[in-house]
DNA sequence: ACCGGTTGTGCAACCGGTTGCATGTGACCG
DNA sequence: CGGTCACATGCAACCGGTTGCACAACCGGT
């Protein structure tokens, strides 16, 4: 491997110039530049990022922390996070681990000692154990909110509003909503959204679980739902909805017809029945706007930014 | 932050004896090392990892290269892969990459020249590529073999072909295979597999395919499926079958009755009907041991053990 | 012709560990 | 009792960039 020496040799200048020329142009002069150049490529240098990274005091690592993998939510997030994070020459390492635990706490601390920042997807938890990891690292907050941190949120609460709405306003009059996930930051909001949006539309709401965002979650919270005599039920993950449309065809329940369930555009597109309410979070979207807020609070502490971002409500046309 | 300096200081030894005692503890004297860890502690001295990595020549960093983050079957692969590097010291770094372009390739060789090793999951593109990047770096295969590569494999094929027997002895006389995803490694040897499997129990079986393990093309594909007249499917992804099985369903199809469909256990249960095949893979072991061959190839270059796991599979029963 | 100000480059220290080699000490052996 | 050896520790070079500071050359202005 090539190092900057080596190029420095063959090019005739000293080794901090032609750290200089390939890092900051503007402080060199164009020919020199031009030169130096040459005798990188002909020798083929790159850069060594860990010889960087020690100089410089950074590591060239961001970390990506989730509660769980298992669910399919995550991906879409980190995809995005993860393609901004290339932009800007980092490494974006996921790690699962929670804030709840004072294990997962500590191993959480040691994981910011390492890297350069974190973005903490869903993270649960008492705010004492969000704010102690954001002492030691600029930290992102995703589907969360924390005073004096910078964060991105999903405004799922809006879209789980307008859908009870929209449901009441269709004539439905018992609706169920399945909240979740356990410990989320999201959900007494999203809750609150539903209540809200049902007494001003003079439907009754009842509130179940929460539920993990699972498919075997949904299976379960089968009984409750048929329980409350609810015609329409809006259950705050995907999984949990096919679980329970599964499940509730599973027991002859005509779904939708007796029991309508909203979820996401590509099921509700697949039952093949109009005025069934989609509700789609932009995950990629979350995920670069994430990405792209550490890198401000990289940069500037006092970044504190709440993003707060749409989440499209459809409504499945005739087919 | 205190440094190997700042403690050698304290405890009176050279940095060198420091580094040793910390790292290296049975070339130090007993009695050194518990003055060393002492002084260590009382400055809450913690290894900066970058300037160990320079010295050492390695980066502490691991990639796991996906195709894509969508399909939620990786995640538990990663997760298991991420476990294990977390106890040896690796950080994992989750990539988005496909070796089918030339600029996929080029954006892998790069990433290979930053880290320690890789684990490709479930690599899609020309052979000389995988060797490309196995060329420059430890390379793990997930969900694929290569010759002179080690890699481990879920035993789909063999768990499929014991589900279409298994559907042929329970009275299925023609049975539809969904296979892929297209460009998959497995995807011939599954789809051989139910062939086989078909022909020895005489049975018709209908290859359909190669299909992405979403759950949108598990929609599409039920109008091939209809068409088919299959009494059985056996799709090769749970996002496929879920697709699949909803869209029967909106079309009045009896699902299991007129058409079975095989997923995984979580699915399978939820229908609440015995005899229905599930496949489940088990993705945390697989990760796991795909992390442990990828840190037996860093230590021994001629690491090429092909592992296949097997694949579970349970037959529903009566609830 | 002189001076303050740019601009371009070199020098050398520095980031914080790691490691080959040298040195010193005491134990063990003949 | 001298010699050999194992063991414990120190010394200093090294990994490969980055950057503050010094210095030289050159600029236009007076």
């Amino acid at each position: 491997m090539a190092t900057l020496a080596d190029v420095a040799a063959l090019a005739g200048y000293n080794k901090s110039t032609v750290s200089r020329a390939l890092a900051r142009p503007e402080m060199v002069a164009p020919e020199t530049i031009a030169r130096i150049r040459a005798a990188a490529d002909q020798l083929g240098y790159v850069l060594n990022r860990t010889a960087s990274q020690l100089a410089r005091g950074r590591t060239g690592l961001a970390a990506f922390v989730v509660p769980t993998l298992e669910n399919a939510f995550f991906a879409p997030i980190i995809g995005g996070a993860q393609a901004r994070a290339a932009e800007s020459d980092l490494h974006l390492t996921v790690t699962v681990a929670s804030l709840e635990t004072a294990a997962g706490l500590a191993a959480l601390e040691r994981l910011a000692a390492q890297v350069d920042g974190l973005i903490l997807a869903a993270p649960r938890g008492p705010e004492e154990n969000v704010a102690a990891i954001a002492a030691i690292k600029p930290t992102v907050l995703v589907d969360r909110e924390a005073e004096g941190l910078p964060s991105v949120v999903a405004d799922t609460a809006t879209a789980i509003g307008a859908v009870v709405q929209g449901l009441a306003v269709r004539g439905h009059r018992r609706i169920a909503y399945l909240g979740g996930p356990p410990g989320s930051w999201q959900d007494p909001g999203r809750a609150a959204a539903a209540r809200e949006a049902a007494a001003r539309s003079g439907a009754e709401l009842t509130v179940h679980g929460p539920y993990p965002a699972s498919f075997a979650a949904g299976v379960t919270a089968t009984a409750e739902v048929l329980e409350s005599g609810a015609t329409a039920v809006v259950p705050y993950a995907t999984a949990l909805a096919l679980g329970l449309i599964l499940t509730l065809r599973g027991r002859g329940v005509q779904v939708p017809g007796e029991v309508l369930v909203s979820a996401e555009t590509t099921v509700t597109e697949a039952l093949g029945v109009p005025g069934i309410p989609a509700i789609d979070v932009a995950g990629d979207a979350l995920g670069r706007a994430a990405m792209d807020l550490l890198g401000a609070a990289m940069t500037d502490p006092t970044e504190t930014s709440r993003l707060r971002l749409p989440v499209q409500v459809t409504w499945s046309r005739p087919a």
